[in-house]
DNA sequence: TAAATTTTGCAACATTGTTGCAAAATTACA
DNA sequence: TGTAATTTTGCAACAATGTTGCAAAATTTA
C-alpha cells in the first residue's frame, strides 16, 4: 500500500520518466486512478475530485497520458470512454493491452483482469490482426 | 441479392414482426444497414441519407430498434457508437451477439464476422460472464 | 373511411468535447 | 537561488452530440 506521501512520490517519478511536468492536476489524476482500481471515465473525475480542476485540462491531461502510454482506452458500448492505467510493458511507442476487460452489471465498475490472457482467435482468410479489445459483462467477484 | 422491391417487402416483414409500424423512414434506415453490410454510426444515416430525415427521428429509430433486437451496438474506444444488424437469432428477449467484430484501420469500416466464433475466455475466479464483446482491428480482405 | 394509435419534426435544452490565448506554474540553467 | 524559457492551466467561446415535450402528420385498426 504505502502513505500517501510514497505515493505522490511514485506518481512524481512515473511523470519524470515521461518526461512530463510533474503538476497538481496530473498528480491527483494519477492518484485517482490508483484509488479507484479500475477504469474511470471522464465524468467521475469531476465528480471524485470535486471540481478542483477545469475540464479542459482532464481532457487534456487524459490525452497527454494516453500519448504517453501511462493509460489505455477501453471499449465501450455507449459514448462514454473508459480509461485505465497500463501495466509497466507499456511504453509511448508500444501497448501491451493484451489483457480482458470486465465490466460489472451490479456495481458498474469496469476492472482489468491482467492475469486473464485473450486465446488466440482465428480470423477468416485475408484479415491481419493488429489489435485485439475483449470486454466481458457479468458479475464481479466483489458483487457476486 | 433481390431488386428494390424484394428488399423493401422483407424489411416491411422484419418490422411488422416486431409489430413496428411500417414507415418511410424506419425503412430508410434499414435498407443503409443491408447496403452497407457493416456497422454504421449515427453521423453516417445524415450523410447517407442527405438530411431527409430529422436528427431525432434518428435517435428514436435507432433505440427502438435497439429494443427491438433489430440491431446492436458494437463497442469502441472512442465516443462514437456503431450500429449493426443482429442475425434471425437475435429476439428482443435475447441476443445471440457471439461474433467477433472486424474494424479495418484502412478503409475504417467495421464488419459483423459472423462465422468467426469466440473461444471461451478463463475467468478468474468468482467472475461470471454474461455477454463477451470482441473487436479485432487490423487490416481487413478488401484493403489488404 | 373514420377513429385510435403511433411516429415524426420542431424547438429548446443539456451534455460532452475542442480551440485560441493570456496568466500561472514548472523546469532549466546560469 | 533567482531568472528566463518552457510548459501547463483556466477562461471564454464555440462545435458536436444527445434528450425531452408537444403538436402535426402518418400509419394502423376495425
Amino acid at each position: 500500500m504505502g502513505n500517501k506521501q510514497q505515493i505522490t512520490e511514485r506518481i512524481a517519478a512515473l511523470l519524470k520518466d515521461s518526461k512530463l511536468s510533474v503538476t497538481e492536476t496530473r498528480t491527483k489524476i494519477l492518484e485517482l486512478f490508483m484509488k479507484s482500481n479500475g477504469a474511470l471515465e471522464h465524468s467521475d473525475f469531476e465528480k471524485l475530485a470535486g471540481k478542483s480542476f477545469d475540464r479542459v485540462t482532464v481532457y487534456r491531461t487524459l490525452q497527454t497520458f494516453l500519448d504517453k502510454g501511462i493509460i489505455h482506452k477501453i471499449p465501450t458500448t455507449d459514448t462514454s470512454v473508459r480509461y485505465a492505467v497500463c501495466k509497466s510493458e507499456c511504453t509511448e511507442h508500444h501497448h501491451h493491452d493484451h489483457h480482458v476487460h470486465f465490466k460489472c452489471e451490479a456495481c458498474g465498475h469496469t476492472i482489468c483482469l491482467d492475469e486473464t490472457n485473450i486465446p488466440e482467435i482465428q480470423l477468416p482468410k485475408g484479415f491481419a490482426a493488429n489489435n485485439v479489445e475483449v470486454v466481458v459483462s457479468g458479475v464481479c467477484k466483489s458483487c457476486k
